[in-house]
DNA sequence: TCCTTGTGTAATTTTTAGAATTACATCACA
DNA sequence: TGTGATGTAATTCTAAAAATTACACAAGGA
């Protein structure tokens, strides 16, 4: 029934690397710093998108480099892989219908079913997006990479 | 960055109306037991849908009524009503992001520009479903009106 | 007319999901 | 082997969602 500003971090530090990556060592705590949460949560989205094969991050020494085209990584890839199936409640629904009303026993099916072709086109908005619009649209504000 | 489970609650609540409005009184009391939440949530979800035109509260002696065919009450029209510009933070965003990384001074507007696309996608897809189709559904059950 | 059964809302409390924090094991390289 | 990273589990904090409480007001019937 949501959608949380994980995916967003996850563009933030995928935009940062794609920008920076070439330059310096990419660690959890300089994104934590750019993004301005903190380490843990940016190392949890790291492992998820590095297990979703978007990335790839070196334990030990640290760092973090891209392993896809931008083109390639999608922002649903990225919603994916930070939420999981996520998308499967993007609309709330109330817990707790009455059994013993015909509608309250049924209500959730009813909803489910017309609830898949919103999720259905969300997913396909989704796929449309990838990293690389994210790039030209940063690159529109004047701030290079170094 | 959410839908909560109002939206879901009110396509409830016009089902009910719709199924049994005729034939008997439709409280907030009687939605409240069908739907297993509060009355007070029932009435506030109700007010809100009475202020966007989809149905007639009675105050006083009680009871709703749609006022809309059903195939002119989209998913749309309902979630709007009761969680109004929802929508504009349907993606969270990190509150954060600091002033001092070129990527987190511009990150906002990065990300808005796209999501906006997303949003469009989404509005048009709430567009698409009406309550009708969840009466077609709701038939299916095998579950019609008394 | 006043009593009952509703609606309309504000204010407060409870609940829950999201995010931050703490803690510590492990890894890689100098 | 010491240092600066990552990887994660467990806990605490925070904020949004929902429930609850309280009460003013509306309409119709006894």
């Amino acid at each position: 029934m949501r959608i949380s500003a994980k995916c967003s971090i996850a563009v933030h530090c995928l935009l940062f690397l794609h920008e920076y990556g070439g330059t310096q060592k990419v660690t959890s705590g300089l994104l934590a710093l750019s993004t301005g949460c903190n380490p843990v949560m940016i190392r949890s989205i790291m492992s998820a998108m590095k297990k979703a094969g978007i990335i790839q991050v070196t334990a030990g020494s640290g760092g973090a480099v891209l392993v896809l085209p931008p083109e390639e990584i999608t922002l649903y890839r990225v919603y994916t892989a930070v939420e999981g199936d996520g998308l499967r409640d993007l609309i709330g629904v109330h817990s707790m219908p009455s059994a013993l009303c015909p509608i309250g026993r049924n209500i959730r099916v009813v909803l489910q079913k017309r609830y898949e072709t919103v999720r259905e086109d969300m997913r396909r908005s989704l796929q449309s997006v990838t990293l690389a619009d994210f790039i030209a649209e940063y690159r529109k504000t004047g701030s290079g990479p170094v």
